[in-house]
Order: C-alpha cells, then structure tokens, then sequence
DNA sequence: CTGCATGTTAGGTT
DNA sequence: CAACCTAACATGCA
C-alpha cells in the first residue's frame, strides 16, 4: 500500500488527530512487529506526549516529549487507525496505544506484518541507519541535486527510482506514474538520460506525487487513512494496473513487464525506449 | 495448486 | 563499489 503520498496522508492525519495528547499505554499484541526490547519501547512511549507526526520517505516519525521518537515503517499493508476502545480487535492488529483526552485509540494493523516499529532517542536521529539511508526528498530536491543522483549510475532507471537510497518514497506505483508523466520507459538506460530529460522526470515525479497527496493517495488493495477512509488517486492512475486498456494519451495497449522483479506498466507508443536519448555533449555536437 | 501483490534486505554473482 | 538476481518475510485473493 504505502509509498509517500499514502504515508503522508497518514502522517497528516496522525499530527491533526493527535498532536498535543498523551500515550497513556503501549498494548503490544503481537511483539515482532516491533524491533526493539518491548520495555524500552514502553519506557519511551508510555506516559508521553506527541508532540509532532513527520515523515521522511516511506517512514512515519512521532515525536514524543519523552525526548524518544517512534519510527513506524508500514511496510506493504500497514496501516494506523483510531477507533473507539470498544470496537473488538481485528486479528491483524499488532500494536494498541490507549490515548488522553481522546475518545479514540491508535492501532496499528498489518495483515501481511512486512511492517516495522521501534523508538529511538530523537537526539540520535541523524545516527539511525535507517534514515541515514535513504536519499532525498523527491518533493523538495533541486534540478541540480536531482540531476546529480544519477551522474555515473549505470542500469535502468525504473530500478534506480525504486532505490530508497538514491530517492527516497516512491515505489512501484508512483515510479510508474511518474515514468508515464515524463514520457520516458522504465527500462531506459540512465546513462542515456539527458539534463533535459532527467528535469522533465523531476517535475513529473513532483506534479503525480502532488497530485496523489491532494487524492488521499491510492487505494489499491487494502489503504485506509487513519480514519479508516480509502484514498482515490487509483482513480486518475495512467499505467499502473491498466495492463491490456487503452492509453489516455495515445488510445495504445498499455504493456506490463517484469523489471527487477515487479511489475511495470507503461504505454509502448508514449514511453518510448530510444537509444539516441542522447547524452550532454553528443546532444550539443549534432546541433 | 499457481501466481501475484503498494516493500525491504541479506546474500550471492557478474 | 554498482548492478542485478533470488529468496525470504506473511497473508489473502483470483
């Protein structure tokens, strides 16, 4: 389920509802999901208060005036709920925090338990393997910066745009989309991507993933927000999931292929695959 | 039964 | 080191 634009409908969602209240409880159902010493994790989260929901990438950080954050990564099918203490727990749910001042509690359900969860002090953060990571913010980086991820990168770039340590938040979906967007077909070689090119992807993974956060992100599968509500940006999707229909740009079969093992989906006729695609200095000696 | 699914990562090999 | 492949994790669905 969750790439950027459903974590951070998650996350807004979390920081609205319950900024400014009190973890009174941490009930850990079922303890593998998280990847901590159950007392520690307690110790830090019991008792608290949140100050601030954040995310970076596909990570969910909750800032807690113990001074620990809880770092939550929903891996395929996580998902965040509040709901009414009496509702009967759901056999996928792992993790209960019973809240102040709030009618509601926070669970964390995940059917296929991908899912990760832990604290750690928030002093430590730039520390934390886990986000030390990952590479930058796709919403925030600069056409410099952008063209700089793929100086001296070899392969394809649908691989590349899945690479959390190169940018981080897309995933299958999104890089697909945003593939589309930017005309270009998933199995390019990076080395034949032009500055110009590369420009045109940055603003295309930017307008899709604005886009999908105004639509409440894609629901696929099984994505709720934490209202228990599904996003709709499936609704506007071009490739993804469209194998055998037609393109909207170019009325053309959408195709689906494996790379790196996933699915993609791309239309043939728009996305085309071209090795002239021109490097800087080959562009500027023809012309 | 088979294949597939929004994700990550460890362990190989090229 | 970078790229690429496979398997593994756990569960449900067509």
């Amino acid at each position: 389920m969750p790439e950027l634009p459903e974590v951070e409908t998650i996350v807004r969602g979390l920081q609205k509802t319950l900024a400014g209240k009190r973890i009174k409880e941490a009930n850990v159902i079922f303890p593998k999901i998280v990847k901590q010493n159950l007392r520690h994790f307690k110790k830090n989260v019991e008792k608290s208060r949140i100050i601030r929901v954040r995310r970076r990438g596909k990570f969910i950080l909750v800032d807690l005036s113990s001074g620990a954050t809880i770092l939550a990564h929903l891996g395929m099918t996580g998902s965040f709920l509040l709901r009414k203490p009496s509702t009967p727990l759901n056999k996928h749910d792992h993790l209960v925090l019973k809240l102040d001042k709030t009618p509601k509690e926070l669970i964390y359900r995940d059917l296929r338990k991908f899912g990760k969860i832990k604290s750690f002090c928030t002093s430590w953060e730039e520390k934390l393997s886990e986000l030390k990571k990952l590479g930058p913010e796709p919403l925030n980086i600069s056409p410099s910066d952008f063209v700089n991820l793929f100086r001296r990168r070899k392969g394809k770039i649908k691989s590349a745009l899945l690479n959390q340590q190169i940018l981080a938040g897309l995933g299958n979906i999104y890089a697909d989309e945003s593939l589309f967007e930017a005309k270009i077909h998933p199995l390019q070689k990076i080395d034949k991507l032009n500055p110009e090119a590369l420009e045109t992807l940055r603003q295309a993974i930017q307008k899709v993933l604005k886009k999908a956060i105004k639509a409440g992100g894609s629901s696929i599968e099984n994505y709720y927000n934490v209202n228990g509500e599904i996003g709709s940006f499936q609704l506007q999707h071009k490739v993804y999931g469209r194998e055998g229909q037609l393109c909207k740009r170019c009325k053309t079969k959408i195709k689906k292929i494996k790379i790196s093992q996933r699915s993609s989906y791309f239309c043939p006729r728009c996305q085309v695959l071209s090795h002239y695609n021109i490097n800087t200095k080959a562009f500027l000696h023809s012309t």
